[in-house]
DNA sequence: CCAGATATCGTAAACGTTTGCGTAGATAAA
DNA sequence: TTTATCTACGCAAACGTTTACGATATCTGG
């Protein structure tokens, strides 16, 4: 209903439309002086472009999607900062939708994106997600496509992930250093790549440390956080010889967390406990929670400038453009050797 | 690119554009055979309509926008996850805009929404703002607004808060009923209506139990994280009498926490701390932290109501519409009465 | 059997923008 | 002078949908 347009520029200023609209472009086909009146008015009238006649011609509507589980979570509100940062730099605009880790929904959003409204799409897949054949029709419906953290495999793309095996075998060997004997491995993602290299990392480290891989150790924490610590509670009362927990999602750190103290276990030395986390307190937790800390603002930067290079180069995306970011460990006070 | 669109469909079918168009709307107009044909083929060709085209027509975007000052804050992120489950469940498409709290980014994002990308607008204003042109220039612009926490009084629409002057004012009384007398009070917004309402509580209080109002131990913490943990560090150092704060803001506790640590000054034996937080790890701090949380989720999701029935009813938004919801204090380790 | 209602479909305009093409006038080259 | 080049602009089609309006054929009641 905001009836300025380049037909009301035109009328206003006795120009043809077309002129308007070249004149906004700085086309080097209009003089100079035009130039000045259509900017005037344009401004004056405070002339804003209609997005939708522009996206719908040019065939671009320099809009992305970022597809993630959750943004109630460090680790991905982290990566949205870093996306939105790239794209508002490049004059995109950015479409959040949120799968809650649901097949169904992560189905039915790929199913709107294929209707050509974005240029291309940031995600990191749902853990539950088993079966890829809607990424698949997607991709083939042309949008850019860049995976980061939660990737699939299945598609021909670039993704930005992080060190997930190494890390998983240095948190492991961390439990080790301080004395675990009996580690506990809580993933999310068992069926993803991510959580079958940082499962391969947890099974390496322990071969190494001559410790059996005892399979009843590792828990699948999907659910939500109460039925984990429920889980994690059960876990621990029938285990009782577990002296490590190594989570590899945010989440369960805070399950392990409420579980122990719901048991009265005191980390560290009743139990020690290192997850994956981008927890801004970590150090401020009882006690200080050591931490494997992903680049989660970069990796949201870096897989966004690889889909708008793409974008405007109008190109394919190359798996060779894949990126391998590093991951950190922090050292803290929850996996402190004792005695 | 995508070429299956109504014109490939009615070649097919041997059909009119418009007729398969209707078809897919399941128009009365189009007999039941005929709409069987068009929704197989288009389902076979994986057919989306174009959303551009759709909207440029209908001038209507099924999109919301959302304008928040961060996404990395656990009361944000809340909102968000509350406003994009109502606008799934509606059809609508989310956009989502950072001001990182600064005045230049937000009158640039409200630029650019002016040219009708979107049917709605939520909106939590940014700390940095002091003037409201370009938000009253927006509002002409058309599109339905409404408020959240950081509201703008200027504009005539709808807001979303929360009990911030009782909320307030049951913060500080809480601290002095634990024993405190000299409180600083650290906000971000006080420039804003929720930074007064919070202001006026703090100040009430303190009035109500006969302790006089000392403006130097209000404390503005815009600004990185940092440079707030000095501002705090040095405020504890020259004014050792404070045993109490409260902080209007996730970020300030934090820094507070953090200030405390460094110095080397116990909670709550020396000092007594409050906060606004959503943090789900309050309870796992050391110690553990008294919250006023407001309920985020809830917010972001009434916000998101009012706005989508006004969108669908096509009327203005009116200011008795608003809603304030009910703010908690879970009491906590941090504010403990000792000795 | 005919007037009118009903069911089903097509034609074409419109949304606001971009852009290939054409053109009038001015300028430069021959 | 004529021809070619350049400048600055307009015309009109196109993007893919939606929708007002019309058209045809079938059906109904009298």
């Amino acid at each position: 209903m905001n009836s300025v347009n380049l037909k009301r520029l035109a009328q206003e200023l006795n120009l043809s439309i077309a002129t308007v609209s070249r004149a906004l472009q700085d086309s080097y086909e209009v003089s100079s002086q035009t130039k000045e009146r259509v900017r005037a008015l344009a401004a004056e009238l405070n002339y804003e472009p209609n997005a939708y006649a522009s996206s719908l011609r040019r065939n671009i509507s320099k809009t992305i999607g970022v597809v993630i589980p959750e943004v109630n979570n460090h680790f991905f509100s982290l990566a949205i900062n870093g996306i939105e940062e790239v794209a508002r730099q490049s004059g995109y605009h950015v479409l959040i939708y949120l799968t809650h880790d649901d097949y169904e929904r992560e189905v039915a959003i790929t199913q709107y994106l294929t209707g050509g409204r974005v240029d291309g799409l940031l995600m990191s897949v749902a853990s539950g997600s088993q079966e890829f054949s809607h990424l698949e029709k997607l991709y083939a419906s042309k949008p850019a496509i860049v995976f980061f953290d939660r990737v699939c495999e299945a598609i021909h793309t670039a993704n930005v992930t992080t060190n997930d095996y190494e890390s998983g075998y240095l948190a492991t060997q961390h439990l080790i250093e301080a004395g675990c004997t009996h580690i506990a491995h809580l993933l999310v993602s068992g069926n993803l790549s991510i959580g079958r290299m940082r499962m391969q990392g947890y099974q390496a480290a322990l071969q190494a440390a001559g410790i059996a891989f005892d399979e009843t150790l590792v828990i699948d924490g999907n659910g939500d956080d109460e039925s984990n610590t429920e889980l994690l509670k059960n876990l621990l009362r029938s285990r009782p010889e577990v002296d490590g927990i190594f989570a590899s999602v945010e989440r369960l750190v805070i399950s392990s967390y409420q579980a122990c103290q719901a048991l009265g276990r005191a980390i560290p030395q009743d139990i020690k406990i290192i997850g994956f986390s981008n927890l801004g307190v970590a150090s401020l937790l009882a006690p200080a929670l050591t931490t494997i800390t992903q680049p989660a603002y970069e990796i949201g930067k870096e897989a966004a400038k690889i889909l708008l290079r793409a974008i405007e180069k109008k190109k394919a995306i190359l798996p060779s453009q894949s990126l391998v970011l590093k991951s950190e460990l922090f050292q803290r006070k929850s996996t402190e050797p004792c005695g």
